[in-house]
DNA sequence: ATGGTTATGGAACGATCGGTTCATAATCTT
DNA sequence: AAGATTATGAACCGATCGTTCCATAACCAT
């Protein structure tokens, strides 16, 4: 019947990403999206709606990615829920190199920059960055009740956000790693005793 | 001789540090810092520059209140530091009304807002926010040598980079006051073992 | 070959942005 | 009253923003 896409949905989705997590959504313009998904501005309004639908997209499609993630290291296998947390936190903070994990996570990003200035984008961010919360204080009841586990999960939760910071003030891995390691010696002694 | 201001330069640039820490610096539009400020478009641009330079102005000013703050609650008497840092704490996440401790912090917001996209800003808002973390480090020699006050205090401004979060998201003050203690407590048990 | 669908480039839209210029009025000192 | 400085409002600038529209070309199925 008719003329195929040529582009990759999927792909171009991909580019758009990219451009939000390194600039932020109001700092990346038309052009910039149009540059890197390499389409023409009437394929982008035909196929995406308009930016702001497209960038409701990409924040659900990095939820998504996070949230395989989360089920990856999280309720994978048998370690106890301090391994699993510490490998999450290795995968997301340390593993990545240094230039892709100083552009931070894109939904805390987009959560700082969109607090109390745009209502519906700043609800939709912390929507979906929660599920790392959720995630920590699931895997605590491993070890902990289920009030204290909200508790050290909230606060696991806190330091997450805190480092995602870090990163993006060029904190250096080592004491990163640090002070991941002594995160969660903290709440593995608290465990203990 | 001449006409003397009618304005206070103090209080103008007061009402426009409240414009840049409700809405951050790019989406501050000059109409906002107008009317805020209350002065003329020929009066602004005679008296502060531009909105560049008045921002960094802004950033500087409220650099100085933040070290005001530090010097008050950190080096006034004869506490430990494990206390000071808790009353800088209280003072400054807990103590706010809530709607102005969701507004954050000016320079940790700036610090999210500036990365990747504005270099300049981005060091200055580094460079003065991190007199809070050197003021944790200081505080913690009281109670730790050099290596490991570095250690601890480094890692005690990450977790308050992550309160300054939270507390845009909404978080309740009853959870953050308990992180708050037991982050502290935490570190005095380190102390003490 | 025809018809339906998609991609493309370019022109143009209205709105907003930060910034400049200028003529005028207000307020001071001497 | 004269001169100096400051405040004001309005007009205007060039640039950028996101968005819409349209004519044209490419591609597919029948």
């Amino acid at each position: 019947m008719a003329r195929p896409q040529t582009f990759n949905h999927q792909q171009v989705m991909a580019k758009a990403i990219e451009c939000f997590w390194l600039k932020g959504y109001s700092e990346t313009s038309l052009a910039d999206l149009l540059s890197a998904m390499n389409i023409s501005r009437s394929t982008f309004y035909n196929n995406f709606g308009d930016k702001r639908q497209l960038f409701k997209q990409c924040l659900r499609h990095y939820g998504q990615q996070t949230q395989q993630i989360l089920s990856m290291t999280l309720l994978s296998n048998s370690d106890s829920g301090f391994q699993m947390i510490h490998r999450f936190l290795n995968l997301v903070l340390l593993a990545p190199s240094d230039d892709l994990s100083s552009r931070g996570c894109l939904l805390v990003n987009t959560v700082a920059e969109t607090a109390r200035v745009d209502n519906e984008l700043n609800e939709l961010s912390v929507e979906l960055i929660n599920v790392v919360k959720d995630g920590f204080v699931h895997q605590l009841k491993h070890h902990f009740g289920e009030a204290e586990s909200i508790r050290h999960g909230n606060w696991l939760f806190s330091q997450f956000l805190g480092w995602r910071l870090q990163t993006q003030m060029g904190i250096e891995k080592e004491y990163l790693k640090q002070q991941i390691d002594w995160t969660l010696l903290q709440l593995s002694n608290i465990h203990n005793n």
